[in-house]
RNA sequence: GGCGACGUCGCCAAGUUGGCAAGGCAAGGGUCUGCAAAACCCUCAUCACGAGUUCGAGUCUCGUCGUCGCCUCCA
């Protein structure tokens, strides 16, 4: 069985053939950093993070990389205002953006190129597009040159003359072609500014992804990746200039996650219809968001409300509660019960394998997931042993893993109060015992207020941090 | 105006070789319990609308309405 994922370049589904048998190299569009990141963003690491774990869970060699945009505008004149270093101020938000991602259990890149460390790069490549007439230079500036590439448009479906018409571009006199983009950008005085053959400058934005996937993945890729507002200009223009200059298919497999969408639009930095990842976390946790995304096509727009997400922590607490042990006194489940089980965790590991390989169906994948968690309580319920449980618990940890959801332990957490609690459980139980009703309820009340609750069975009690 | 995507139960949402509509949340009923919680059991949709192709369509075609994205910086 092979891994099918859609191609936004042949808007089909694919089989993945990688490059080098067994190793996948990718590149994903990182953040403009000039500003704290939004969920946005979230999603769309999330995405890719799944993407990833998912390739390596399948045995593939990952080399991920994902960039970031160091010097551009936005930075420039977010530095000016705070009368700030634009290179200490992208410096700050790279930081920021780092532990956002490690807070939302997202697998650092395996390396993360940055604009300004590729200088040298970017260059060599500006020089060549001219030297083979794909760019041309005028008063310092450098502009690809689209009408010499017969496919541009290829990605978004566009022809030269639909753009054209009714597009809101100004148009610059000094560009042949008013879809002809910046490779080079002239620096004003006190901008950050590079050495150039075309004077003093800085690159235009979407030569770095090239420039990056050049020097540090070779001429081809194999997955690209980015969310589906890139598509054009920005991957559009980059397979203009890398396959102009190499002559090679630059990636074999265009991927973009939808938008999500907060109060029915694209949450968005420019127009300030954002959360941050920051304000988010202070609110959820990291894999209520986790499992937002998972529970929905990524190519879709996702709907991020408050309902939305408090579904999510909910859908949480129902996977996590086939983790618990088994029943108090729990004497064995019978074969069948067993059989049963292990039927459904063969069934669930197939599930999870043929949903994941259709273009990463990870909502098909989680339905799955909670067929195994109606079975693992089920034989719980019939008094299964933990050693009964363990196997299909063990796999359902597992899966939920390759999915980035932690899921962990919901029993007694070996933290230090263990024994005290112990003793009051132990205690409201001879209360119980005894028939003092309004003692026992205060217990498991005032332990409730404390983060701990209690489950009562025939056996005896049990309890477990919630 | 151009290009594209989408419209499935109260909410989120899966479902691309057309063949009896996953899963989660919520809701109702029940088992268990001193009460409760949790868990378990049961119930809960003919797929925006209209037409067509077909033995048979959520799944293909056309049209209508609606939503969203891109065409400018954007994950």
């Amino acid at each position: 069985m092979a891994i099918k994922l859609y191609n936004t370049l042949t808007r089909k589904k694919e089989e993945l053939e990688t490059i080098e048998p067994g190793k996948v190299r990718m590149y994903v569009c990182g953040p403009t950093v000039y500003s704290k990141a939004h969920v946005g963003h979230a999603m769309s690491a999330m995405v890719f993070d799944i993407i990833r774990r998912y390739l390596e869970y399948r045995g593939y060699d990952v080399r991920y990389l994902m960039n970031f945009t160091d010097v551009d505008d936005k930075i420039i004149m977010r530095a000016n205002q705070n009368g700030q270093d634009p290179f200490e101020l992208a410096e700050m938000y790279i930081h920021d953006y780092e532990q956002d991602l490690s807070n939302l259990n997202i697998k650092p890149a395996t390396f993360n190129p940055r604009a300004t460390q590729e200088m040298g790069q970017i260059l060599e490549m500006i020089s060549g597009l001219i030297e083979k007439g794909f760019a041309y230079a005028v008063d310092g500036d450098v502009y690809f040159r689209v009408t010499k590439d017969d496919d541009y448009g290829k990605l978004s479906g566009r022809k030269l003359e639909d753009m054209q018409a009714g597009s809101r571009i100004n148009i610059d006199e000094r560009k042949e072609h008013p879809m002809d983009f910046a490779l080079w950008k002239s620096s004003k005085p006190g901008e950050p500014e590079w050495e150039s053959p075309w004077g003093k400058g800085r690159p235009g934005w979407h030569i770095e992804c090239s420039a990056m996937n050049l020097h540090h993945n070779g001429e081809q890729i194999d997955i690209h990746g980015g969310g589906n507002d890139l598509i054009f200009p920005h991957h559009e223009n980059e397979i203009a200039q890398t396959e102009s200059l190499t002559g090679k298919t630059f990636a074999r497999y265009w991927v973009h996650n939808g938008m999500l969408q907060l109060g029915g639009e694209k949450m968005s930095k420019s127009t300030g219809n954002l959360i941050t990842i920051e304000e988010f976390l202070s609110k959820y946790s990291a894999n209520a968001l986790r499992f937002t995304v998972l529970n929905s096509g990524y190519r879709s727009p996702l709907t991020f409300t408050d309902e939305v997400l408090g579904q999510s922590e909910k859908a949480l607490e129902r996977l996590q509660s086939a983790l618990r042990p088994a029943l108090p006194g729990a004497k064995g489940a019978t074969e069948d019960a067993l059989k049963i089980l292990n039927d459904q965790e063969t069934a669930t590991k197939e599930n999870f394998v043929a949903s994941m390989d259709d273009d990463f169906n990870s909502a098909g994948a989680l339905g799955g997931l909670f067929d195994l968690v109606r079975v693992i309580n089920q034989t719980r319920t019939f008094s299964a042993t933990d050693s009964e449980l363990q196997g299909a618990q063990e796999t359902l940890r597992e899966l939920c893993n390759v999915l980035g959801l932690s899921i962990t332990e919901v029993n007694q957490s070996g933290s230090n109060a263990d024994s005290f609690i112990d003793l009051l459980v132990e205690l409201r139980t001879k209360l119980r015992q005894e028939k003092q009703w309004s003692f026992g309820d205060l217990i498991r009340d005032r332990l409730k207020d404390l983060g701990v609750t209690l489950e009562d069975s025939k056996e005896g009690s049990s309890w477990r941090w919630s």
